[in-house]
DNA sequence: TTGGCGCAACAC
DNA sequence: TGTTGCGCCAAA
């Protein structure tokens, strides 16, 4: 018989190279692609992936050994997403080793979910029981007489309740009255998922309900149909306005894709993955959903993908990692509010989920569907390049009109004497909303709180002279620049208008309760923020005391404005716009313009509704364009201003962050290793930026350093990955983690 | 990553 | 001349 080899990659090592192995008769046939096996490493016995399985080998046979076992209990990757897993580690430059853990996020968890049972062997006739009486085997006639009324009985409610110890079923099954054997449970696969967010009772869950699709997303769906059932697969962004429908049309797709005996993935931001969202999948799907969530026990999402292994889910929803569920016959991959920075992977490798899911639905063959309402640049560029389809929903579902969204300039208000946080044209809708018991969010902008510093008079933040970025303040009253490491003293009076009036910048969620109910003290007010969720369930509590009208006013930080419909909600203020903006980094006006999209969007889903976004910058194109709802127009300006400056999607960008636990060295080796790459003629035509520090120098311990390294070709990024990789052979204490844009 | 080997410094 | 420590390399 021919020799079977196969190529392993070995599991937690930095050895990023397969080794060939040979395959002993016994395993032949259960060893496959993505097949977690044990061998003999060197002296060690270690785990490894099998990543290729050959009939030729050119090392010498008499080198090789034989696969010791497959790992009992493991989960093995399919072929997809072992090919997905070749494509992150060129693509992220990573190991081997480490794509193959992204791609596999559930390992291994529980054993079969079964129990015991005690099965009646046929009728009992009364004059046995009559010879048990006899002999006085009182157990046994406990026992049987209750199986006669149920005929099986899991063995711990006998144990248990019945009080009969296993000696005596023992005895029994000897003497062929019962037998012992297993019986599946069948819990519902939902029961944890569920529980997991605050409900115990499944009987909240309708049966499934047909919604009519109007007009508009009826055409939309229609494309989307016609493409795939002549074989299409493509990616689309569907871009619809806030209240537009969008999980409606989505929801069709799927159903379609689903009607076609194919699966679909659907991609959440972690933090819409609430109560009623998976509500709203069950209504649709039934107990054909899995649904992963970060509450889940290891073992509970062990459950759901091994349900889904075991073809036992259609539809599976869940944040970043869902993209990994082992689903067979993949047709549509769905990533529901596409711009959501909770689709970038915070750690190494750090892919944004976009990418992932464009490079495993071209493996799977499968269709990609982008949603939100304020899709990324990145994205919306590529659609009106032409590189995917763009599918529009312009009308709000409901026939409400969008919001009427005013602007209020902070700058004003102060000048004309009024210092509170509520301008006088909020304050006067938020008394109107109390008299007509409406109801009102006030949303506070909380990212970026505090770290820069802006003019209370003239609205400019201080920015950095060469990088157009806004500076942070730093504990030694320092400004820095993140970008370039330029830095100067806190000044006292505002550079641009020399307003005395500077200040570090923000206000938390607690001070805004506290104003609030001292202007508004007959208001019932409910403030949900990080801090005030921090028992488990609480946030799904408050969204519901909130939506049955338990409060007035609601406070909160970006957790409101995520994917909550309060119908009686007719108000919708906006505290402190600015914050987002003056975060450095390249991105910062797109995340502003997000959150006050979504935030203005909560007003008036079942009612017109009003939006005011208070704003020391009316002027900027972010709050503008927020403002007038105009995603368009913000969209050219953020163009124009990437262009600009050099940033994604003009062209790919390499973050590398250097740390040690030496300060010194790690100078020493951020600026060689710059100085390497800006000598090396490969990389003339890449933009260099650095080494500056990051806006948190030290952590645990570790002194950090970045650079930024931007170039039109990918590949390019890659060679300088590779060369900084060389070059840290020189440093032993420094160590580098690479983001690519 | 772990383990083994060789080399050099150091102790005896 | 034996012992220890560090750096380097191989692992199939």
């Amino acid at each position: 018989m021919k020799n079977l080899f196969a190529d392993i990659i070995i599991a937690n090592t930095n050895v990023d190279r397969p080794f060939t192995y040979l395959i002993p008769i016994n395993l032949r046939d259960k060893v496959t692609r993505g097949c977690p096996v044990l061998i003999e490493f060197g002296k060690l016995t270690k785990k490894g992936y099998i990543i290729d399985i050959k009939e030729e080998s050119d090392i010498d046979i008499s080198k090789l050994k034989y696969i010791t076992d497959i790992e009992k209990g493991g989960l093995s990757t399919d072929e997809n997403l072992l090919r997905l897993a070749i494509w992150i580690k060129h693509r992220y430059g990573v190991t081997f080793d480490k794509a193959i853990a992204t791609v596999m996020p559930v390992k291994s968890g529980m054993k079969e979910k079964s129990n015991n049972e005690i099965f009646l062997n046929g009728e009992i006739e009364e004059s046995v029981l009559d010879e048990l009486r006899r002999k006085r085997k009182t157990a046994g006639i406990r026992l049987l007489e209750e199986l006669k009324k149920t005929f099986s009985l899991p063995q711990s409610y006998v144990n248990k309740e019945l009080k009969v110890n296993s000696a005596t079923i023992k005895k029994m099954v000897e003497e062929g009255y019962i037998t012992v054997g297993t019986k599946k449970v069948k819990s519902n696969p939902l029961l944890p998922v569920l529980k997991s967010l605050g409900v115990d009772k499944f009987s909240e869950i309708q049966k499934p309900k047909e919604y009519i699709l109007n007009e508009e997303q009826k055409q939309v769906t229609d494309i989307f149909k016609t493409d795939f059932c002549t074989g299409e697969r493509n990616t689309y962004l569907l871009h619809g306005i806030t209240g537009s429908g969008k999980t409606l049309v989505f929801i069709n797709m799927i159903k379609y894709v689903i009607s076609n005996g194919l699966q679909a993935i659907v991609l959440i931001p972690e933090i819409s993955l609430t109560y009623q969202t998976v509500l709203r999948m069950v209504e649709y799907f039934g107990d054909r959903v899995a649904i992963i969530n970060s509450k889940l026990s290891k073992n509970e999402k062990f459950y759901q993908f091994d349900r889904i292994k075991k073809d036992d889910a259609d539809v599976i929803i869940g944040p970043r990692s869902a993209i990994f569920a082992p689903v067979k016959r993949l047709g549509l991959i769905v990533i529901d509010e596409e711009h959501d920075s909770a689709y970038k992977n915070e750690s190494v490798p750090t892919f944004n989920i976009r990418d992932v899911a464009g490079k495993l639905a071209k493996i799977a063959g499968a269709s990609l569907i982008l949603a939100s309402a304020t899709p990324t640049p990145e994205t919306y560029n590529r659609a009106i390049n032409g590189e995917i389809k763009l599918l529009e929903l312009k009308k709000r579902a409901k026939n409400t009109s969008l919001p009427k969204v005013s602007i209020v300039d902070m700058r004003d208000e102060l000048k004309r004497g009024n210092r509170s946080i509520f301008s006088n044209k909020l304050k006067t809708l938020i008394e109107d909303r109390l008299r007509k018991h409406e109801q009102v969010m006030l949303f506070m902008n909380r990212r970026g709180y505090s770290s820069f510093v802006s003019c209370r008079f003239c609205g400019e933040a201080i920015k950095c002279k060469h990088c157009d970025v806004t500076m942070t303040l730093h504990n030694n009253n320092k400004l820095i620049c993140h970008y370039c490491g330029y830095s100067v003293d806190l000044p006292k009076v505002c550079p641009s208008c020399g307003s005395k009036y500077i200040a570090n910048f923000g206000t938390g969620t607690q001070k805004l309760e506290v104003m609030t109910r001292e202007v508004f003290p007959n208001a019932k007010v409910l403030r949900m923020d990080t801090d005030s969720v921090s028992k488990k369930n609480s946030a799904n509590d408050m969204i519901r005391d909130f939506a049955r009208g338990d409060a007035d006013i609601l406070i909160g930080t970006q957790m409101i404005v995520k994917g909550h419909d309060f119908d009686n909600v007719t108000l919708v203020g906006i505290m402190a716009a600015d914050t987002s903006l003056y975060v450095s980094n390249y991105n910062s006006a797109q995340r502003t313009f997000e959150l006050l999209t979504q935030a203005a969007g909560r007003a008036g889903r079942a009612k017109t509704g009003e939006a005011v976004i208070q704003t020391y910058k009316p002027e900027n194109y972010a709050i503008a364009a927020a403002a007038a709802q105009d995603y368009k127009k913000y969209f050219e300006n953020e163009m124009a201003y990437r262009k600009l400056g050099g940033y994604p999607p003009t062209c790919y960008m390499l973050t590398v962050m250097f740390s040690s636990i030496k300060e010194e060295e790690l100078n020493k080796c951020a600026i060689g290793i710059v100085g390497i790459l800006k000598s090396d003629n490969k990389f003339k035509k890449s933009t260099i930026i650095g080494p500056t520090d990051p806006s948190v120098v030290k952590v645990k311990d570790y002194y950090r350093k970045l650079v930024y390294i931007k170039n039109t070709n990918y590949d390019i990024l890659l060679d300088i990955q590779k060369k900084i990789e060389e070059g840290l052979n020189s440093y032993r204490n420094v160590g580098a983690v690479y983001d690519f844009n």
